[in-house]
DNA sequence: ACAATAAACGCAACTTTGTTGCATTTTCCA
DNA sequence: TGGAAAATGCAACAAAGTTGCGTTTATTGT
């Protein structure tokens, strides 16, 4: 229910030490209920017309979310981030899948841990970034 | 000794079909020469005076030597692509290193082969795209 | 309830990266 | 060496995202 997603964007928000605008409640709903990482625009697109939301506030909204690290954002071959809402599940760091066809993109729960990439000498790991490519379910 | 990379380049390109023109032999002897992955506008910086090439143009021969496999482009989360020539040694699918703070990206040599990223039902693997994150030995 | 204040917003302009259409030039081969 | 096909240059366009700044709004303390 869409009214559950808002009251519970609104309480995640608040006790990140943010103010609770319409804006950011609701950007926060559509994540919450949105199973695929979306872009922007796809986002845009689900606002309800009573929410009309300028695109630089969803930019910055996109962004302090991030800060937050209530949502993570997904880079793609495309050039467009895709965002997501950080799920218990999906807790910490996972590789995304990307369909080569449709361009939706779903979480995936594993990671390779081991962290011996042998890097040149000198170079420090920080982390990874995965994306599996292949064809969904709809578009096999 | 850039003379080599030019008559190497040179050849490489004949061998696929292509005219062998200026624009094509600088950029991919640039390439070759170089150890990194590089932007197209790197390689712009790097096109000597004697040889103006228009942005598009390069755009295009970018393209094309993607096309017929003799180099391969990186997707970063800078919305940036990077180029690398095709050496024997990285022959095919690879990970990529991308530092943190200067921006530099190598290619490294291993890459998960395993396929069984249990992915949804009904959803086919086709590749996989893997970018290690962290500080190059110039920057730690 | 209400005013003060800092945070968030809206708008316009800008930047960066990459693409497209089309006329002109160049390469290659017969 | 001339002609066809391929490659180039230019101008215009497009998409995604950023910046500056004046205005509005959520929160807090009274
Ligand atoms: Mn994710
Ligand atoms: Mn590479
Ligand atoms: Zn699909
Ligand atoms: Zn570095």
């Amino acid at each position: 229910m869409t009214i559950d997603f808002r009251n519970a964007a609104e309480e995640l928000i608040q006790h990140n030490g943010g103010r609770a605008t319409a804006g950011r409640i609701g950007i926060l709903a559509i994540l919450l209920a949105e199973q695929h990482a979306i872009t922007h625009r796809e986002i845009e697109h689900r606002l309800p017309e009573s929410l009309p939301l300028d695109r630089v506030t969803l930019y910055r909204a996109l962004e302090w979310l991030v800060e937050k690290n209530l949502i993570h954002k997904v880079t793609s071959d495309d050039r467009v981030w895709r965002y997501h809402a950080n799920r218990e599940v999906h807790a910490h760091r996972h590789a995304h899948f990307k369909c080569t066809r449709c361009a939706q993109v779903i979480c995936l729960d594993d990671l390779p841990e081991k962290r011996n990439w042998h890097l040149p000498a000198g170079y420090r790991f920080q982390e990874i970034e995965l994306t599996v490519k292949g064809l969904c379910a709809d578009c096999c």
